[in-house]
DNA sequence: ACAAGTGCCAAACGCCCGTTAGGCTGCGTG
DNA sequence: CACGCAGCCTAACGGGCGTTTGGCACTTGT
């Protein structure tokens, strides 16, 4: 007994977590939720306000996750290529970690409430800000090619480190840091070989 | 006979299409649908047999969207890099003349009967397939890179030209080949400058 | 031993869901 | 004019939804 097994709120957390990632919030009741933890419908009240409760807890979850990750990188000094490099790594590795919630974040948000809609929302476009601040030092410190469109390119990048949350899966192969420095490799690199690359 | 029909069955699986890339597949009601057109939940049942039909519906429309426009690029003699360029082009437009139907086609599949479920898991296998075809054979010619692993790299395309439904928006100042021709520069050339790739 | 508190259950609440049934209206055709 | 028949209506069906309530069993502190 000195295990200490989690609270019970964490548990429903992270139920609603897997059930909302895999059949969605709409098509999850709480009656499905509470007979994954063994218990009914009701008795969820105990330890929690509501069903939007929970979708807000989890997107805030997921979204803080995304937020320390790359907030710490803000003020490094590195390389606008190392830089991109290690942002990767941290993006992908908050998906990775939490592909449940991660799932959800990326799916549900829209169902939220208006304020937290809107935090979203902005979480967003911080995120958005920094990968484009980042490609634009880049080109200026002549690190990247100066043809680049700050906004397409950060495009790109969050394409693919977003997107991963429909494909990877955690015990496979592949590590998150492979698929980061894969993805960081291509992107830097491109694609062409030295040979085909004419202009 | 089922000809004179038509055109209402159009306008309910365009209001469908909105409304369920809007608010999603399950908090959607066909009431809401219903009025959306002008009229009352039960009429819907003279044009329709049920509600998981314009699902259906609409998820096969935009899958089939999909595999025309790759389709025909399969026996194509071109570049390797030319030819993921042309992919890109075409997959991205489908996207964008669809954003709807696309939106719902990337978020409800997973709420598919398992027959309509197959069937997209299917198409989704078979993209992958023409993407990693294309590029084994581009790094066989010498067109890519050597190191390349397709399946990473079709990963990649395909978070580029996926990802397009969350922000693309038409009507904007990007056409849909602005955006594949500005990801396909990106992806083909890398982002470092001429002077910042060392190795 | 007893009171307080915790965690759950069983039942019910009002509401909305997808869907069906039956009837009214207005049109095109014999 | 009579007919059939779309196309839509209102009303209702059984059922599931999120949530509330009251009470029972068990643990805990004194």
């Amino acid at each position: 007994m000195t295990e200490t097994t989690k609270p019970r709120r964490a548990q429903i957390l992270d139920s609603a977590s897997r059930l909302f990632s895999e059949r969605g919030y709409h098509a999850t009741s709480m009656r499905d939720l509470a007979g994954d933890l063994g218990m009914q419908g009701g008795s969820l009240y105990a330890h929690i306000s509501g069903k939007e409760e929970l979708l807000i807890e989890i997107v805030n979850v997921a979204s803080r996750q995304f937020d320390e990750a790359l907030f710490t990188l803000r003020d490094v000094q590195l390389p606008a290529d190392e830089k991109l490099r290690e942002a990767m790594h941290r993006h992908i590795r908050v998906v990775a970690d939490n592909m449940d919630s991660a799932t959800v974040f990326f799916h549900e948000w829209k169902h939220l409430s208006p304020e937290a809609y809107a935090r979203v929302t902005g979480w967003r476009d911080s995120i958005d800000a920094f990968y484009r601040e980042l490609i634009t030092r880049g080109i200026s410190e002549g690190t990247f090619r100066a043809d680049l469109d700050p906004r397409m390119t950060a495009y790109l990048v969050l394409s693919a480190v977003n997107w991963a949350y429909t494909w990877y899966r955690p015990g496979g192969p592949l590590t998150p840091g492979d698929v980061a420095d894969s993805f960081a490799d291509m992107l830097l690199g491109g694609l062409r070989s030295e040979i085909g690359s004419t202009a």
